[in-house]
DNA sequence: CGCCAGGACGCCC
DNA sequence: GGGCGTCATGGC
């Protein structure tokens, strides 16, 4: 990892890396972009801790206020800068499709999120649009202050939750919290267990179905063999893998899918 | 206004 | 097991 330490900050040199394309292609909810005068600068969290990060020019990222420790042991983790990017998008290069998917946002990471956080965003998400799942992710952290805990939430009606205005999801909430306060739902355990047996522990919860499960897996648990699949990637499968997706590419199907997402949804904008 | 959204459920056959 | 209507809400 090339970077190094000036004064309170962290300044990190990653060409595999763009803070646009990484933080605002879908798989996170909760960064915002802040127009300050740096080529573009956001802010978020993971768990209770807050970042501000700036992208100040072409593949050099100012981390503010981060300690050398935080860095290495939290945000390069969360970022998955200890991954080689540019070896993965090496192996993807052998497809066609996906080869030009990286070239066109070749600047994405898989963010190592919370698998807490993972399960109710995109419960949250189901056949939601980006804009408002993140309005009501908001509404949800503005109400306890900082993302809700299982235990924040326990007791939680659907009925409590009507000043989200997330519609039918509502109930799911409530079901999710509740499976995880029982302990009959056991993230961690999960998120260790195998892929099949993962899947179908996380599916027990009310409107957790496929598409989900593994987004709850990839985002949330780090399992890059998940593959979520939603409209858009249904669009890519049946227009370039009518024989469906490269044997080559699946230990890293996951993150292969948010390049070619994010190429399905952009390239003709 | 109508169509759609990082879908899942319940019911039907 | 696959097909289809339904579910709230609001972005565009």
């Amino acid at each position: 990892m090339d970077y190094y330490v000036k004064n309170n900050d962290i300044i990190l040199h990653e060409k595999d890396f763009d803070l646009d394309e990484t933080l605002d292609c879908g798989q996170a909810f909760r960064w915002k972009r802040i127009e300050s005068g740096y080529r573009c600068t956001y802010e978020g969290n993971f768990l209770n801790d807050s970042l501000k990060i700036s992208e100040i020019s072409e593949k050099t990222f100012v981390f503010h206020n981060v300690s050398e420790e935080d860095f290495l042991n939290k945000w390069a983790d969360y970022f998955d800068l200890y991954t080689d990017y540019s070896e993965l998008k090496r192996q993807f290069s052998e497809d066609k499709t996906l080869s030009e998917a990286c070239a066109f946002a070749g600047g994405i990471r898989l963010l190592k999120q919370n698998s807490w956080e993972c399960l109710i965003s995109f419960i949250i998400s189901q056949n939601n649009n980006i804009p408002r799942i993140k309005g009501i992710i908001e509404r949800l952290c503005q109400n306890y202050s900082r993302f809700p805990s299982a235990e924040d939430m326990a007791g939680i009606t659907a009925d409590d939750l009507s000043y989200l205005r997330s519609g039918f999801r509502g109930k799911y909430l409530s079901h999710a919290a509740e499976c995880v306060n029982t302990g009959e739902v056991n993230l961690a355990e999960i998120a260790a267990a195998p892929i099949d047996e993962a899947r179908a522990a996380l599916r027990k919860i009310k409107g957790v179905g496929p598409k989900v499960a593994e987004c709850v897996l990839l985002f949330g648990m780090y399992r890059k063999e998940a593959f979520p699949v939603d409209v858009w990637i249904k669009r890519v499968l049946e227009e370039y893998y009518p024989d469906g997706f490269p044997e080559f590419a699946k230990d890293n199907a996951g993150i292969a899918q948010q390049y070619l997402f994010h190429y399905i949804r952009n390239k003709n904008a």
